[in-house]
DNA sequence: ATGCATGAGGA
DNA sequence: CCTCATGCATA
């Protein structure tokens, strides 16, 4: 039971509410709203007179699959799924309490200190080769990903790139990527005579370019050592500026015309993306840090778009005991059949479709970053042969 | 921070 | 149907 919506989604025609808080003139670093939501997540860390602890060693598990594309492999950049601002007829219910809404929203003055630019996880791993020389610059290459694909209809967002700054932006134009040296610095280094055989990196399967440029370490590719860098770095400057990561992902959005959500900022910085995708977001988010950085103290004109009305299914909430007894048959059949997963569904008593989805996502969750506690669990090739996959489980990085 | 869900695109 | 990118709704 438990399983409470069937399958109709909740018809909430009601207050097409327009919620579209006028910041006024306060995005300065102060960040001027803050959504319920956003409350609760983490921006709250950070003692102040006390770094983080945090030194997670990420390792993308390599999850090589018998006949799927390959996780991180070739080109990671050469991707245009481009985006769409979804643009949903059915524009109704989804409240978003910003603005006037209840008005629970509140300002929160931020210590202004706080925040030291500090930790540097551990690399042990991944010698020199590849983090390359701190520049990192992530910059280089990429970028065709802007779509500019901000042909919403019914008033969806009306985002104006108003731009205050150096009007770089290109918009309309090109988007050139300028790299500062902002990057981090470097970590490693080894006396010129006693070089020692740091083993390296156990296994990546990106950054394997098949094609040539045998040496390039800042430029197009990251690595995943440039990513994970970057994401720390960014949230680092993040919330050094006094923005939470649903703020961000509106400032991409009137920045580029393309919107994030606070999830997908909080799964970039936690790397919990794929390592394609990481790319792809990277450019964006490099490039607002420079712009949050710059114009920390100008007008950003921050919009706020009134969610798109799409009628989800209510979230199905899966008891832990039929999470178990998924999970069992996941670790025995990541994949199974049309059939399969109906009389597994019939068993647990859940539609037949949650337990499809149930195991799309259980597969995508094993593709994303974030090792699964440790560095290398000795490769595990999800599907494929490793049937037997070790019981490995949530093992979020201590971060935060 | 995450779990379940939606949808586009690709066989 | 699957993968993949994303995000609402939640815990």
């Amino acid at each position: 039971m438990a399983t409470t919506a069937p399958s109709h989604y909740s018809l909430l025609t009601s207050s097409a509410s327009i919620v579209h808080s006028e910041p006024g003139g306060m995005q300065q670093a102060a960040g001027g709203y803050r959504d319920a939501q956003t409350l609760v997540q983490g921006d709250y860390s950070l003692p102040p007179g006390n770094g983080h602890p945090l030194s997670h060693a990420h390792q993308w598990i390599s999850a090589l699959s018998h006949g799927d594309a390959g996780p991180w492999a070739a080109s990671p950049l050469s991707q245009q799924q481009d985006i769409k601002p979804s643009v949903q007829p059915g524009r109704d219910e989804q409240l978003h309490g910003a603005g006037g809404g209840g008005g629970l929203q509140q300002h929160q003055p931020r210590a202004p200190h706080l925040l030291h630019p500090n930790h540097h996880s551990a690399g042990a791993w991944r010698s020199g080769g590849g983090g390359g020389g701190g520049g990192g610059g992530g910059g280089g290459g990429s970028a065709h990903l802007s779509g500019m694909a901000t042909s919403n209809g019914p008033g969806l967002l009306y985002s104006q790139p108003a731009f205050t700054v150096n009007g770089m932006i290109g918009a309309g134009g090109g988007q050139s990527m300028h790299h500062h040296g902002l990057q981090q610095q470097q970590q490693q280094q080894r006396e010129p005579l006693d070089e020692q055989p740091p083993p390296p990196p156990p296994m990546h399967p990106q950054q394997q370019h098949p094609q040539h440029h045998p040496e390039h370490s800042d430029e197009d590719t990251p690595t995943s050592d440039d990513l994970e860098q970057f994401a720390k770095q960014f949230k680092q400057r993040r919330i050094k500026l006094g923005f939470t990561q649903a703020d961000v992902g509106l400032a991409l959005g009137t920045l580029y015309g393309n919107v994030f959500s606070q999830t997908t900022i909080c799964r970039f910085e936690a790397l919990q993306l794929s390592f394609k995708n990481m790319c792809k977001l990277k450019p964006l988010l490099n490039k607002w840090l420079e712009e949050a950085d710059s114009s920390s103290g100008s007008p950003t004109s921050i919009d706020k778009i009134a969610a798109q009305g799409r009628k989800r299914k209510k979230r199905t909430s899966i008891e832990v005991s039929v999470k178990g007894a998924l999970e069992s048959h996941f670790l025995k059949c990541p994949k199974p059949a049309a059939q399969e997963i109906s009389s597994l569904a019939d068993g647990l008593q859940l539609e037949k479709e949650v337990v499809r989805v149930w195991f799309c996502n259980r597969r995508q969750k094993e593709k994303r970053m974030t090792p699964p506690g440790g560095p290398l669990p000795g490769a595990e090739d999800v599907y494929g042969a490793g049937r037997d996959t070790p019981p490995h489980h949530a093992v979020q990085t201590p971060v935060q």
